[in-house]
RNA sequence: GGCCCGUUCGUCUAUCGGUUAGGACACCAGGUUUUCAACCUGGUAAGAGGGGUUCGACUCCCCUACGGGCUGCCA
């Protein structure tokens, strides 16, 4: 088949270095279904050594905005997407893509239409009465230049009538559009400012795009920009459309699905590499493989393991990797992200002192957080001072008789050996002469410890805290 | 309405004509255990429906149903 073909020749044997690009319109936050198309595009690239660029589509002057421009940066960056060379602005090349409009007016692909909004409207209302298609034809397609009026004048693609356009996709295959189905498409506006039909495949023909990798709301316009590649001569990219993401109802996604953009699960606290090893998941797979690196991701990612239909958000199990990643990240670079965090959730930094205990406490509680709010509140220990105000869970545990026996292990912590192994015998030792059960004691002393039920293990704990501090707290809880 | 795409456990998916249809998350049960978490073991659970093609279909073709997209001088 032709698409198989394609594929493996533009996975084995590439004819030129992979370009790809990410080109979102700035209208808004970096919707997560785009940090997807963006990673995958991203993977693509730069797992085949190729360029990953960045092209803002900003041709809508009404609705674009600065603000959503630096929230699709700020969304990238977090998400690790960097990109190659400068940003480019798809308004500032409206020039360009007007010359090329041109262009295709001078070899006959493209036509003056004088039709007005009006005329178009009438048109359509007349075909939807009489129950025809309401694909408008203009009839300047053909008319004779000499009868032009001396008016305004949109520029419209003379699109092929007869046979059909066939859109080799490397994710949807083979791909067949009548032309009768296809209207000429305005490429140029009568204020002379380009669409976005004609700027997309100018830009990425100008940028040396050779794979569009994007939503597949975009695999009808791939029919269309296709005629704009062949009028003007230039080679088709590998198209790939890839299945929008849903939310878990299987509705497409929308605010009250919650968190629909990608700065959104930043503060919800997710990391980065959990976040990119479950969007790459979505949708796309590789044999069994289910957590792996970015790197390893690098190596496998390709355009036959893309799936075909849309993915449904799946937040538990997003957690789940992310909960692996936690724990498999090494220690100063998930201190490093969680201080992001905390700045970006608009929440207190660390002290310096809190740091350094933290970054020693990070073996004990990375692997019992998936999130980055529940590595904190695992935390706690080391980011409360004394006292130890205890919730109520942990207060009931503080009864009398717990809190005698805490006061006669303070003395034996005093000159006891600082290490888990000695802390271990001690606290058997001294629970078998209470005539308890480990479980019995550890119960009052976590509670001493964090003032919570929940916690890493007791031993950690006063490892981490230190002999002096544990005593204190102890003596605390006990007085 | 027209055109286009899609449909395997609840969810993400493997399978590229021949499998007891596999894995992961979630869920349930059990184990380990200083709580929670983590961890270990086991379990429930799937090819939308109907026609073909074939010795044999989840895999190929057609129809239907359902979901999604496009149908703009938006992107």
């Amino acid at each position: 088949m032709v698409s198989e073909r394609l594929i493996g020749m533009a996975d084995t044997a590439p004819a030129r270095p992979v370009v790809t690009r990410f080109a979102p319109s700035p209208t808004g936050y970096l919707h997560i279904g785009g940090g997807r198309t963006a990673l995958f595009n991203w993977l693509y690239a730069r797992g085949r050594g190729g360029k990953f660029l960045l092209r803002i589509e900003d041709t809508d002057r009404e609705r674009s905005t600065p603000e959503a421009t630096e929230a699709i940066f700020r969304g990238l960056r977090w998400l690790g997407l960097d990109w190659d060379g400068e940003t480019t602005s798809q308004f500032e090349q409206r020039h360009r893509h007007a010359e090329v409009a041109r262009e295709m007016l001078a070899r006959g692909s493209a036509y003056k239409c004088f039709s007005t909004q009006e005329d178009i409207e009438a048109f359509r209302e007349a075909a939807r009465a009489e129950g025809r298609s309401t694909l408008f034809h203009s009839p300047w397609r053909d008319a004779d230049p000499a009868t032009h009026p001396d008016g305004p004048y949109a520029i419209r693609m003379r699109a092929p009538r007869a046979g059909e356009t066939v859109v080799e996709d490397a994710v949807q295959g083979t791909v067949r559009f009548r032309n009768d189905q296809l209207d000429d498409m305005v490429v140029l506006r009568s204020d002379g400012t380009p669409t976005y039909m004609l700027a997309v495949v100018v830009d990425d023909h100008d940028m040396g795009v050779t794979h569009v990798i994007r939503g597949d709301d975009h695999l009808n316009n791939a029919a269309r920009q296709q005629m704009v590649y062949d009028a003007m001569g230039w080679e088709v990219p590998v198209w790939a459309h890839i299945p929008l993401i849903h939310g878990p109802d299987g509705k497409k996604l929308s605010k009250r699905h919650g968190a629909v953009g990608v700065e959104e699960y930043q503060i919800i606290g997710y990391p980065a590499a959990g976040m990119r090893n479950y969007l790459t998941r979505l949708g796309w797979a590789h044999g069994d493989a289910e957590f792996f690196t970015t790197d390893q991701a690098l190596a496998w990612f390709d355009l036959p393991g893309i799936g075909r239909a849309p993915a449904r958000l799946d937040f538990k199990k997003l957690e789940n990797l992310c909960g692996q990643h936690m724990a498999a990240m090494e220690d100063a670079a998930l201190l490093h992200e969680l201080e992001a965090f905390l700045a970006a959730s608009g929440q207190p930094g660390l002290t310096p002192p809190q740091r350094d205990l933290m970054h020693s406490a990070l073996y004990c509680l990375k692997d019992r957080a998936k999130t980055f709010p529940e590595l904190v509140d695992k935390a706690r220990f080391i980011l409360t001072a004394r006292p130890i105000v205890a919730d109520e869970a942990a207060a009931r545990l503080l009864d009398p008789v717990s809190r005698g026996i805490l006061k006669t292990l303070t003395p034996q912590l005093q000159n006891a050996s600082w290490t888990k192994e000695a802390l271990e015998a001690l606290m058997t030792e001294t629970a078998m002469a209470q005539g308890l059960s480990f479980g019995k004691l550890a119960g009052p002393l976590r509670a001493a410890l964090a003032g919570r039920t929940v916690t890493p293990g007791v031993y950690d704990m006063m490892l981490v805290i230190g002999r002096q501090e544990t005593i204190a707290r102890l003596k605390d809880a006990a007085a």
